[in-house]
DNA sequence: TTTTCCATACGAAATAAATCGTATTATGAC
DNA sequence: GTCATAATACGATTTATTTCGTATGGAAAA
């Protein structure tokens, strides 16, 4: 397989980081565990593709025991800021204020979560001058 | 092919209908130029994944005359709602706040739409009382 | 020690997406 | 009317992604 350091994540791959960003790391038992709880694909298929991204880089693992541990190589952080940049630039006209509204305007936040909104906000204001 | 009413655009679908959008409806000869600028596919691939767009009803076509003219059928909006739906979801633990946040701090926004985005949050939190 | 239970490895099939080549046809220029 | 141009149709190939079956081996239970 060719390595291509700066591959995205493909849904599934996503779906994987996703446990193992919440558990730090985890076995392929473990993260297959609770993909079964949404979609049923078998052990094996996880098991496989864990592999791959472990060639792609996406993960490392600790091999020392039999049972190998998976642990993410990219933060939650950089794969949001990768994902957020691409949508930015394909569905909103390269304009992030565009995607705040959007988002702003669909899904409720709750109070405390505009008030830090707006702290960020009148920052940037200021940086702004 | 099975048509599936719901299915989200893939990656150069909406490449494809970013220009549509912009334009209202174009000729695959039009949007194909469009795209040439950043890609270098042939016209018959442009032409194919449009057809293969109108066989899924992403657009419809006015076939009156020899040389097609295709039209969007879904909105931008509703198109950027269901990326974003889809993003909060499995990249931002269902938060758009998150999201927001991560978007505004990345990303520069001008001072003017800092402060449309603090209108519509003022709203919100007057409708959140 | 033998059997059973989980693990990994890995090839290969199934599915989805993108790309292209070639055939055919309408239309306008000559 | 004939020819050149440019468009569509469509099958086939390539590439990416997901899925699974089977082989193999180690460790713990019997």
């Amino acid at each position: 397989m060719t390595i291509n350091k700066y591959s995205k994540p493909t849904e599934s791959e996503l779906v994987i980081l996703q446990v193992l960003w919440e558990k730090q790391s985890a076995t392929v038992r473990t993260v297959h565990e609770e993909l079964s709880r949404t979609k049923d694909s078998g052990y094996t298929t996880t098991l496989k593709l864990m592999q791959i991204m472990f060639e792609k880089g996406l993960v490392t693992r600790d091999e020392r025991n039999k049972t190998h541990i998976y642990t993410p190589t990219v933060t939650h952080e950089k794969t949001q800021k990768q994902f957020l940049n691409r949508m930015i630039d394909t569905l909103f006209a390269g304009s992030s204020a565009n995607l705040v509204l959007q988002a702003l305007g669909g899904h409720a936040a709750s109070g405390e979560e505009l008030e830090k909104i707006q702290l960020l906000i009148n920052d940037l204001k200021k940086n702004n001058k």
